[in-house]
Formats: structure tokens, sequence, C-alpha cells
DNA sequence: TTGATTCCCACGAATTCCCATGCTATACCA
DNA sequence: TGGTATAGCATGGGAATTCGTGGGAATCAA
């Protein structure tokens, strides 16, 4: 059984007429190893749908029920928000999800979609305006670099 | 289970038709011992691989998880950026993983690839390239650094 | 009934698995 | 000390499996 559980790498995939598409295996492995299920909902800040395992949102609950400051004002405004637009989104035999209406066109999708992973969660997005996102981002952090740390501890 | 553990030494492995490579054999024993997985995405500094175990990640992802700055734009970017290009790599039971085209693009890998230990990361080179960057390194460090004390403990 | 969702089967391509071979380094023996 | 046996490793290629995808049948809701 493995002990770490992470969304990674950037999947194209495409959407057939019906709204379905494969969750990419690596995906679909780590929901069955966790137990868990995929959970979905409109990204608060960009155009794209943002998923997570069910038990990730359970540990946000647990985090600002015994926290009461943990979270500022306007976060816990955004996590309302989350809760009260994620669903859940199990996978059939074949490892397809069912994207509803909203969802996709919030983030613009039609015929295909790009899933990019982000560690504990993962985003789903219109492939043309994924690249341009990546785009920004990388000009972004190769601008500032300095703030990119990755801690070097072992053990 | 090991204490520590260290990506080292410099090996020269083929690729062969299928962007298959052998890991070296040292390294496959610390992801055996770490009970881990290699992990490896394209570098953000240099035309080459760059690869860790995934504990590194993971850590990575619980202190994003864990910090204050949960939904700050600046975390989002860089979570994007690192875990949407990096990629479990597991070797099968000859010892060889897989190398994507994405990333022997990225550091113009075709027929041989170089692995360079660095200590809790370690670097794949295409040959060529490696060893002019060897000799860029050596010859920064001893401009920078004369009095640099290297010990000659071969072995 | 109509429309939508879920389930199931099918196919091609890509990936993974498995066996075989040759090489190298280490151990072993004379 | 030198030479041989042995085990581990890198590599090649073919077979088997998985994965993403399309489409049809069955089920469900209104």
């Amino acid at each position: 059984m493995r002990k770490t559980f992470l969304f990674m790498d950037t999947i194209l995939n495409k959407v057939d007429t019906k709204g379905r598409v494969s969750l990419p295996s690596d995906y679909r492995a780590i929901v069955k190893e966790t137990n868990s299920e995929i959970v979905c909902y409109r990204s608060l800040s960009a155009p794209c749908i943002e998923g997570c395992l069910e038990d990730l949102l359970d540990k946000l609950a647990s985090d600002m029920e015994n926290s009461l400051d943990f979270f500022s004002q306007e976060q816990d405004d955004l996590t309302n928000l989350i809760f009260g637009d994620a669903k859940r989104y199990p996978f059939d035999s074949t490892g397809r999800i069912m994207l509803s209406e909203k969802l996709l066109k919030h983030a613009d999708i039609t015929t295909s979609a790009v899933f990019v992973g982000k560690g504990r969660k993962f985003q789903i997005w219109n492939p043309q305006n994924w690249e341009k996102e990546e785009a920004r981002i990388r000009a972004e952090v190769l601008k500032n670099r300095p703030s990119l740390k990755i801690k070097p501890e072992g053990n």
C-alpha cells in the first residue's frame, strides 16, 4: 500500500458527447487506495474545475471547527462557497466521470479537457486556457524565483 | 530501514527505442528501502530532467496544505507548476523507468542519458550537455571559492 | 414517452510485464 | 597470485495487459 497520495502530471483527455471524461488512471488509483471519492467544484480563482479527495474537504471542515481564527473571515466565506458548490463525482467501471453542465460551462470545456495535478488537489481546464495559464505561471515564477522552496530534509 | 540516503555518482545508461532507461541500481535500492517512488519533472533552471523521491514532494504538499496561505495566489501557481509537471516513474522488474516524450525533449535526450546524483535529488542529462555543464560548474566553483577544500576520498 | 444517466461490450494504441542474452564486478578456489 | 565461477546488472525484444474512447443497451426520472 502506498503511503503518499499526490495528484500529479498534466493529462489531456477527450470529453464525449455525453459529457463523460476518463479520470486519469493514476488518479483513479489514488481514489481506490484511499477508499475515498473524488469531489469537484468550480474554482474560486480561475476558469477551471477543481477536484480533490473528499477526505481533504473533511479535513478543511475539521480545521474550521477546531480553530475559529485559523481562516480569516474572507477565507471562511470562500470555504462556504466551496462546500455549497462541491459534489461527488464517482467514476464508472471504465474509469469515467460525468461532469455537470455547470462545471463544464464554468471552465468553458467542450470536446477535451486537461487534468493538471496540484498535489492534494487537481484542476480540469479547457486545453487552450491551460496553455495560456501555464505560460503565465512560468513567466511569473521565473521572475521571482526565490519564493520556490523545496525543503530538502530527507529522513 | 536505512536512516539516510543520498543519490550519488554519475552513471551513463542507454535509452532504448521505447524510451526506457535503467535506473541505477543504487537509486533503486533507495526507492525500495524508503518504500517510496521516483518522481521526475523538468528542471526549472536547466535543460535536464530532475528526479527525487515522492516523499519529498509529499512533504511539500503538506507544508502548503497547512500553510496560512491556503488560498494564496502564489501557492496556487507554484503547486500547479510543480505538481502539474511531476509524475511518478515506477521501475519494472528489470529496473527500468520509461521517460515521457516531454521530459526527453526538454533534456534533449535520445539514445543515452547520464544520471547525476545531487543528494536528495538527482538529474538526468544528455551526455554531451552534462559534459559541458560539469566543466562550467567546476570552473565556476574554482573561480568563486578558491579556499574550497575538496576531500579526495574517492573510494 | 422522452430525455438523461448508468452499465456494458468492443477495439486500437500505448504501456507494462516477462524472458533471454551478454557484460561486469565480485567472490572463490587452486 | 592468477584464473575461474557466480551473481548482479544493463539491455533487447516479444507477449500480455491496461487505458482511453466510441457506441449501444438497459435503467431511471419526470
